[in-house]
DNA sequence: CTGTTAGCGCATTCAG
DNA sequence: CTGAATGCGCTAACAG
C-alpha cells in the first residue's frame, strides 16, 4: 500500500508538503512542488488513507444509518433519500439492518460509536418498552457526549432531531375521508402491540371513529410486514363475509401489511373493493402497480430520509422535531357504500 | 471522548493491559486486573476507536458493496443477503449507490479504496463500454494491490471472483418453455443496447427461438427500470392488438420491466394472458402480489448476494466464477395458445 | 502475567 | 512557501 511519506520520498519534498497539496489543505503550496507531487501521486496509485485522516484530524466522513430491514420499500425509500443527501456532501454511508430486533439497533449505535461516524440516522418505528428506549438513550448519549450527532425518523423519543410522520394525524384524516364514503364498520390490522408507529396509526384511527359517533374498529394485531397482513386479513374473512355487522372497510396500519391483506382476500374469493374496502399508510413506491391500486395516506419518504440527515449534520438550535403531514389519497381499493341498515 | 488510556489510568494499569482486557487479544490478563479494567471501561463508557485499531492493526472490519439503486428490489434483495453474512461474521457494512451511473461505480471503488475497506462487493449488470470496464478494472486493481479483495454479482468482466447469474441460459429455458405452451411470435422489452445483462437475456431468448426454427423476436429497447418497460411495452402495443402477425407472449429482461409492462398493458385495456402473455426475469419478492401473477425466471438473489461476500472474504484458489442457474416459474401472466394460423 | 516502547498514516503546529 | 517534529488512539513486539 502506497503511503503519503512514499509519494513525498517520489517527489522530493517533505510530508508536509505532501499532505498539503493533496487533501485540500487552505495553505498554499508552490507550483513546481505542487506538480511534482501530483505526478507521484497519480504514478505511484496513491490513495489517501481516511483511517489515519479521520484520526489525525479527529474528524471523518462517514455516517451511519440504522433501519429496520432494506428490503422493505419504506425502508429502502428513507435510505434511499438519506444516501443522495450524504453523497452530495461527500460523506460515505454504513447501513446497519435490524430486522426489527430492538437489541440490534442498540448494538448497532455502539457500533457506529466505535467507528466514530460523525452523524447517526435512526429509521423506524419505536418500540413501546421503555426498557430498551432508555438503553438505546443511553447509547446514544454516550455517542453525543463523544461530538456525535444523532437524528431520526420515527417518534420523537430519544432526545435528537427527529422528522416525525403525522402518523395519528393521517389516520385521522384517513378514518375520516373512508366514514365519508358511506364506510360505518371498520377493521384496523393494527400491527404488533409493541410498536409505537402502529400504535399512533390505530389511535388515530379509533379516535377519529369515536369523534365521528361510530363504532369501535375491530382489531387484528399481528406482524408489522406482508406476511402479518396476509394473517390478519385471513383471520378477518368470516366477519367480511357475513351479511350482517360486517365489517365494509380494513385499514391496514401500512402498506406492506395492505398488500398482504389484498392477497389474503384474493384468495379467499372475497372482491376489493366490492365485498370490501381496504386502505393502507405510507405509499410505497410499489403500490402504483397492485390491482386494485391501493388507498393510502402519503408520506414523502425520501424527503424524510434527506431532511433527517440534515438536521443530524447541521445543528440548528431548537429544531428538534418536525411533523410531516401524510396526504389522504384514494384509489381503487376503496369503494363509496350506501347508507348502512339500522342495528 | 474517553481514550483506552483514560481508562488504563482510571484502573491503575498499563495502557498494554487495558487494551490486552478490551479487545479480546490472545494474551492472558490476571483475574484481578481484568475485572479492574473493565470497571473502568463500563463506567467510563468506553468505545474503541476502530479507526485507531484499524491502523495500528493493519485491517480493518468494514466492507464495501456498491449496488445500482437500493429501492430496486433486485439489489435490496443482494444486498440483504451480503449485508446478513457481513453481520454474521462481525462486519460492518459501506453501501454506496451508483443510479446506474458507470462513472460513480468507479469513484465508488476509488473512494472505498481509500476508506481501506477489507472487501468491496460489485452487485450488478457491467456496460458493454470497454473503456469505462477498463478503467474500473484499473480502480479495482490498485484497490487489490494494496491488499483489498473484491467480488462481483454480475458478469465475470472484472477478473474478480464472480457470481454469475445464468442469464442466457434461463432466457433460452424460457424461451422453450413459452414457445411449449405455443407461442410463435415474441416481443422481448429488451433493456438498454449497452447493459451486458439485458444483452445476454435477449440473446439466450432469441438464440433459443432461432433453434426452434421460430420467427426473431421483436426487439424494443429502452430503460432496464419499471418505466422503461411500461414505455416499451406501449409502443407494442398495436402490434398486439393487431390479429395478424401479432406477438402473443413479450419478454421483458427483467421483473420490474414486467411490472411496467403489466401496467401499460393495463391501461390500454389489454387483458394478460389473455390478449398477450408476459415474463420477466429475476424473480424478485414483490411480484408475488401482482394480478396476474407474473411468470419469471427465478434468481435467488439473496444467496447470491450472501455468496458473492464469502468469495470476498473466504479467498479460495480457482474458484473464480460460480454459475447460478435460473429456475423458469410460471405462472398467470402466461398461458397456452392454439396452433397459430399459418403466415 | 504485566509494563515500556515503537510505530500505523497522516495533519498540523512551529520554526526557518 | 517549505520542512522537521509532535501526536491522534491503539496494537504489537519486546523486556521485566
Amino acid at each position: 500500500m502506497v503511503t503519503l511519506e512514499d509519494v513525498a520520498r517520489h517527489a522530493g519534498v517533505s510530508l508536509a508538503t505532501a499532505s498539503r497539496v493533496l487533501n485540500g489543505s487552505t495553505r498554499q503550496v508552490g507550483a513546481s512542488l505542487r506538480a511534482k507531487v501530483e505526478l507521484a501521486a497519480t504514478q505511484l496509485g496513491y490513495r489517501p488513507n481516511v483511517a489515519a485522516q479521520a484520526l489525525a484530524r479527529g474528524a471523518g466522513n462517514v455516517i451511519g444509518l440504522v433501519v429496520h430491514d432494506l428490503v422493505d420499500p419504506y425502508f429502502a425509500a428513507i435510505a434511499d433519500g438519506a444516501m443522495r443527501v450524504a453523497e452530495s456532501r461527500g460523506l460515505v454511508v454504513m447501513v446497519g439492518t435490524t430486522h426489527r430486533d430492538p437489541e440490534r439497533e442498540i448494538a448497532y449505535v455502539s457500533t457506529l460509536n466505535a467507528q466514530r461516524v460523525c452523524a447517526v440516522l435512526l429509521a423506524g418505528s419505536r418500540t413501546a418498552d421503555p426498557h430498551v428506549t432508555r438503553r438505546l438513550r443511553e447509547e446514544l448519549d454516550r455517542y453525543r457526549e463523544g461530538g456525535g450527532r444523532v437524528a431520526c425518523v420515527g417518534q420523537d423519543l430519544l432526545d435528537a432531531d427527529t422528522v416525525v410522520p403525522g402518523n395519528a394525524e393521517g389516520a385521522a384524516e384517513l378514518a375520516r375521508t373512508l366514514a365519508g364514503l358511506g364506510h360505518r364498520r371498520f377493521a384496523v390490522l393494527a400491527g404488533p402491540a409493541g410498536l409505537v408507529t402502529a400504535r399512533d396509526r390505530v389511535a388515530g384511527f379509533a379516535g377519529a371513529l369515536a369523534g365521528l359517533g361510530l363504532p369501535a374498529p375491530r382489531l387484528v394485531h399481528g406482524p408489522f410486514d406482508r406476511d402479518g397482513g396476509y394473517t390478519a386479513a385471513a383471520g378477518l374473512a368470516d366477519g367480511i363475509t357475513a351479511p350482517d355487522e360486517g365489517v365494509t372497510c380494513v385499514f391496514a396500519v401500512n402498506d406492506v401489511m395492505a398488500v398482504g391483506a389484498l392477497a389474503a382476500f384474493r384468495d379467499r374469493g372475497i372482491r376489493v373493493p366490492q365485498d370490501v374496502s381496504v386502505a393502507g399508510f405510507d405509499d410505497i413506491a410499489t403500490l402504483r402497480d397492485l390491482v386494485p391500486a391501493l388507498s393510502t395516506v402519503r408520506l414523502p419518504l425520501q424527503d424524510m430520509g434527506a431532511r433527517a440527515l440534515e438536521l443530524a449534520l447541521d445543528p440548528v438550535e431548537e429544531a428538534r422535531a418536525e411533523l410531516v403531514t401524510g396526504e389522504v389519497v384514494l384509489r381503487e381499493s376503496t369503494r363509496r357504500v350506501g347508507p348502512q341498515a339500522p342495528g
